[in-house]
RNA sequence: GGUCUGAUGGCCGAGUGGCUAGGCAAAGGUCUGCAAAACCUUGUACAGCGGUUCGAGUCCGCUUCAGACCUCCA
C-alpha cells in the first residue's frame, strides 16, 4: 500500500503524512446530523468533505470502515424550555412520538445525501440504539475516578482530569481561560463546577426520552455517544475522526477527555475539521435565521435563492473550495459553479466520442500525476478540478482536430478522468443520467442529423436550418465539427 | 475579554519564496453557408505599513478590517 497522503491534523495544527494503524485498513468516525430538523446547506459541507476522503482512501486501495452517527437522543435545550430534549420538544410541538420525528428526519437526511451522491457510510449507528454502551462508558470513567454522581446525574470532573492531562489540547485552550470565560447557565446546580459536563443526565418527570441506568432514569450526555460508538465499532484507537470546525469545542474536546479518562489515551489519531459555509460572510445558523435547507436549494424555494440549484451543482460548489476554507454562498457563485460543472460534463461527453489517431500530441500521464498530487496534499479538490478543466480544453482541441491522441492514450485518459471526476470527486452527469434508459433519442437525433447533412451537401440551407432550429427548440444543440456533426442535450 | 482563522483581479476560489491555478463574467479574434459550440488572445490581483531576502501574494512584526469558537449548531 503505497500512499503519500498528507492530512492536516487539528491536534498538531500541521499537515502530517497519513499512516494508518493497520496498513491495509482505515477506521474513520465522523459526527453526523442531529435529526430534529431538515438537512441544510451546512450539512452538505462535512458530508461531501468526508465522502471525498472516504472515496479517496478507497480508491487508494484501503479497506475503509466509515462510521457516521445519527444523533437521535437529542441534546439539552438550554434556552427556552429548561432541560427539554430537542427532539422531544419537536415531538411535543408536532404531537409525535420522539422516534417518529427522528425517523422522519433521518430519512430526509439520507435522501438528501443520496441526491448529493454522498456514499452511505459503512455503519450508521444511532445514539438511541447504544444506550447500554454509553452507560458502560460512563461506568469506566467513574471507575477511573474522573467523574462523580450528583443527584441522579453523572458529571465529568474536568478539573481533576486537567491535573493529569491537558483539557483543551485540541482547541488550544487552557482550563483557566475556559473557567474565566464560561457563562454560568441555569439548571446546573448539580455540577460541582461550571466547566464540568454531563455524562449522564437525570430525566425530569416530564422528559419523554429516558432510559434506566445505575443512577436512575435519564439519558446520555451529548458527547457520550461518539465516544461509545466509535470505540464499539472502530476500537480503542482508530485513525480518523472528522466533523465540522464548530464541534471542536466543546464536543470534540470532551470526547478526547472522555476517551482519555476511560481508556487512558485519546482514541483518534488524526482529527480532521471542515470549515463552515457562510452567507454574505456570516455563518449560517439556526439562531440567525439564514439557513437554507437542501430541499429549498434543490427546488429554489427560499427568499435568498434566485432559482433552484441541482444537487450536483451544490456538490461541485463545495468541492471547488478547499475543505478548510470558509465557503461563501451566493447566487452568483452557485451559478458560476453550475456553468463550470456543465462545461466539465460536456467535456467528458466529448471525451467519450473522441477518435484515436496514430500519434499523440498530448501527455496523458500529466493529468493523473496532477490529480494525485493534489489529492495527496490534504485533499485539494480545487486543484483536481483545475487539472480536469485544463484537460477539457485539450479534449476539445482534439475534437476540433488541433491535437491528436492514440488509442492507448485515449483509454488511459478516459480511465483517469472517470476515476477522478466520478469515483473520487463523486460527480454525476445528471443530464446523461436523466436521458439514459433508452437509446431512442440518440438514434432519432442522429437520423435527423443524417438528413440535415444531406441537405447541407445539397446546399439546401432552408431544410438544414429548419432541422437544426427544431432540434434547438426541444433542447438539442447541434455542433458542426470539422469532420462531421455532433450534438448534445442543452 | 480569551482562543483561533482569514483579507487574492468584476464575482467565486487555488496557490506558501522565483515558474500561467481554475471556473464564471467581460472584450477582441479564428472556425462556419449562417449560427451554435469550440478554440485562440486580452486583466501590471494579492488589505495597509515596515522588515528579512538576490528575490515575497507566499516568511516576520505592527496596523486596519472581517469571521469563527468560548452556549445547541455541520
Amino acid at each position: 500500500m503505497e500512499s503519500k497522503l498528507i492530512l492536516y491534523n487539528t491536534l498538531t495544527r500541521r499537515k502530517e503524512p497519513f499512516e494508518p494503524i493497520n496498513p491495509e485498513h482505515v477506521g474513520m468516525y465522523v459526527c453526523g446530523p442531529t435529526v430534529y430538523g431538515d438537512p441544510h446547506l451546512g450539512h452538505a459541507r462535512p458530508a461531501v468533505t468526508f465522502d471525498l476522503l472516504f472515496r479517496y482512501l478507497k480508491a487508494s486501495g484501503y479497506k475503509v470502515r466509515y462510521v457516521r452517527n445519527i444523533t437521535d437522543v437529542g441534546h439539552l435545550e438550554h434556552d427556552a424550555d429548561e432541560g427539554e430534549d430537542k427532539i422531544a420538544k419537536k415531538a411535543r410541538l408536532e404531537q409525535l412520538e420522539p422516534m417518529e420525528v427522528a425517523h422522519y428526519y433521518t430519512e430526509r437526511y439520507r435522501h438528501a445525501m443520496e441526491a448529493l451522491n454522498v456514499l452511505s457510510p459503512s455503519i450508521e449507528p444511532c445514539a438511541s440504539g447504544h444506550i447500554i454502551e454509553q452507560i458502560e462508558f460512563v461506568k469506566r470513567i467513574l471507575d477511573a475516578g474522573y467523574a462523580y454522581i450528583s443527584n441522579g446525574s453523572v458529571y465529568f470532573d474536568v478539573e481533576k482530569y486537567n491535573r493529569d492531562h491537558h483539557y483543551g489540547r485540541l482547541s488550544g485552550r487552557n482550563l483557566d481561560d475556559i473557567i474565566e470565560n464560561t457563562r454560568a447557565l441555569d439548571g446546573q446546580e448539580d455540577k460541582h463546577r461550571s466547566v464540568d459536563f454531563a455524562l449522564w443526565k437525570k430525566a425530569s418527570p416530564e422528559h419523554i426520552m429516558r432510559w434506566p441506568s445505575p443512577w436512575g432514569d435519564g439519558f446520555p450526555g451529548w458527547h457520550m455517544e461518539c465516544s461509545a460508538m466509535s470505540t464499539k465499532y472502530l476500537g480503542e484507537t482508530f485513525d480518523i475522526h472528522g466533523g465540522g470546525m464548530d464541534l471542536m469545542f466543546p464536543h470534540h474536546e470532551c470526547e478526547i477527555a472522555q476517551s482519555t479518562a476511560a481508556l487512558g489515551h485519546d482514541s483518534a489519531r488524526y482529527w480532521i475539521h471542515n470549515n463552515m459555509i457562510t452567507i454574505n460572510g456570516q455563518k449560517m445558523g439556526k439562531s440567525l435565521g439564514n439557513f437554507i435547507t437542501l430541499e429549498e436549494l434543490f427546488t429554489g424555494t427560499h427568499r435568498l435563492l434566485e432559482r433552484a440549484y441541482s444537487p450536483m451543482t451544490i456538490r461541485f460548489f463545495v468541492l471547488q473550495a478547499h475543505y478548510r476554507s470558509t465557503l461563501d454562498f451566493s447566487n452568483e457563485a452557485l451559478q458560476a459553479a453550475e456553468k463550470g460543472l456543465d462545461r466539465l460534463m460536456k467535456g467528458i461527453e466529448t471525451l467519450g466520442k473522441l477518435k484515436a489517431a496514430a500519434t499523440s500530441t498530448v501527455d496523458v500521464a500529466e493529468l493523473e500525476e496532477r490529480c494525485r498530487t493534489a489529492m495527496d496534499d490534504d485533499l485539494n479538490s480545487p486543484m483536481v478540478i483545475s487539472a480536469l478543466f485544463d484537460w477539457v480544453r485539450t479534449i476539445n482541441q482534439i475534437a476540433e482536430g488541433q491535437q491528436s491522441i492514440t488509442e492507448g492514450d485515449l483509454d488511459r485518459l478516459r480511465a483517469t478522468v472517470s476515476r477522478y471526476a466520478f469515483d473520487i470527486l463523486g460527480l454525476r452527469d445528471e443530464k446523461a443520467a436523466g436521458a439514459s434508459g433508452s437509446d431512442m433519442v440518440p438514434r432519432l437525433v442522429e437520423t435527423l442529423l443524417d438528413i440535415r447533412q444531406k441537405a447541407k451537401a445539397a446546399k439546401d440551407w432552408a431544410a438544414s436550418d429548419a432541422i437544426r432550429d427544431r432540434l434547438t427548440e426541444i433542447g438539442i444543440r447541434v455542433k458542426d465539427r470539422k469532420d462531421g456533426v455532433d450534438w448534445e442535450i442543452e
